[in-house]
DNA sequence: CGAACTTGCATCAACCATGTTGCAAGTCTT
DNA sequence: AAGACTTGCAACATGGTTGATGCAAGTTCG
């Protein structure tokens, strides 16, 4: 390929990046909002969006698929096998948060839409119960919890810290394991008075 | 109104809960589900939706009515004002729970939809921080929690604890309260081993 | 400047969901 | 059995969304 086409591929790069970002902030909102508004969010023409992605499937397939290579990155980059199982939740907490705050609606539909994603999102899920075995065996988990529980309630939390805004990721991160893992009752050293 | 009316008006009462089910079955699946499908599972023809309910809107509009009405009962019937708060917890979260296990859909949209609906939620959404403000006071609630962080999370809790189904309302309300409060981490009386 | 390419705009076809209506058949009550 | 009413079915109109296309104008690079 010339070069000529390099350098109006990375123009066509900018717009389908555009349309992506847009097509998130847009479906976020509204998960049925039409090709329309998120052309109008993405400041290009409808055309235009047809142009580079075939079908409104095509597009959210897309959107997924960018979603959940940054999710995985965010995972690997915490390296959750190797460390501490309690730094190792600080460290994927903060990277998944920050990859959910941007892309929620992508990854919210990463699970049931392509099987790819759904592989790494499986992938992901048993991570997640091998860093909260090991917690348990640390003695960071209680014994006596459910882990898929557990699990489901890590989760719930993700989802509405990612919601909430309120503040940059680490310190999200830092009130979400902390509320994990004490929840909001009195903590060790007092007598829960009923 | 002849007796011969008042018969028949039971008759089409039953029908009309049978389409509200199907609405909840089938949009809480998928919300973008067509009239042709909630039909279906209702079990009725299409055209007896739309002479139930003049329009989309106005069905789902019905179905946030009747879901609030019973939501507000369930938060009623617990007595959040006058029960010690843990009592009150646990009431409110088991009655809630039993709505929104068959509700989830329309109660999610009773927030954003009817402004009488809105009004009902904005008004147990006071009621609950008064009660942890009273949890907080009794010294079941940390002191030092953002009490609408505690609420959010709360939230959280409830609709993971909907979608979830294992087992009855009463054991999802107690594991729920129990997590909200301590959290899955060590309990009171260890040392959490970093 | 000229080539390659992209974009916006206008337009078109097709589809699907929504909402309406008329009519025949059924049910329930009296 | 008769009346009142509801339901299912078929048909229709409508609007909105999707997706495709041709063309003029613009941009970038050589």
């Amino acid at each position: 390929m010339s070069e000529t086409t390099k350098a109006l591929r990375s123009d066509a790069e900018r717009t389908v990046r555009a349309i992506l970002e847009a097509a998130e902030r847009v479906l976020s909102r509204n998960p049925s909002a039409s090709m329309e508004q998120i052309a109008e969010a993405a400041g290009v023409a409808r055309t235009t969006v047809h142009r580079r992605f075939a079908s409104r499937d095509a597009l959210v397939a897309a959107m997924t698929a960018w979603a959940t290579r940054r999710f995985a990155e965010a995972v690997d980059a915490a390296h959750p096998e190797t460390t501490p199982p309690v730094v190792a939740l600080y460290q994927v907490t903060a990277n998944v948060l920050r990859v959910k705050i941007d892309w929620g609606f992508a990854m919210s539909r990463a699970v049931s839409a392509d099987p790819e994603a759904a592989k790494v999102h499986a992938d992901a899920e048993a991570r997640c119960d091998r860093l909260f075995r090991r917690a348990q065996a640390a003695g960071v988990l209680r014994a006596d919890v459910d882990p898929s529980w557990a699990r489901r309630v890590y989760y719930a939390l993700i989802h509405e810290s990612a919601q909430s805004r309120d503040g940059d990721p680490d310190a999200l991160a830092a009130r979400l394991v902390d509320t994990l893992l004490r929840g909001v009752g009195p903590g060790p050293g007092l007598t829960a008075a009923g």
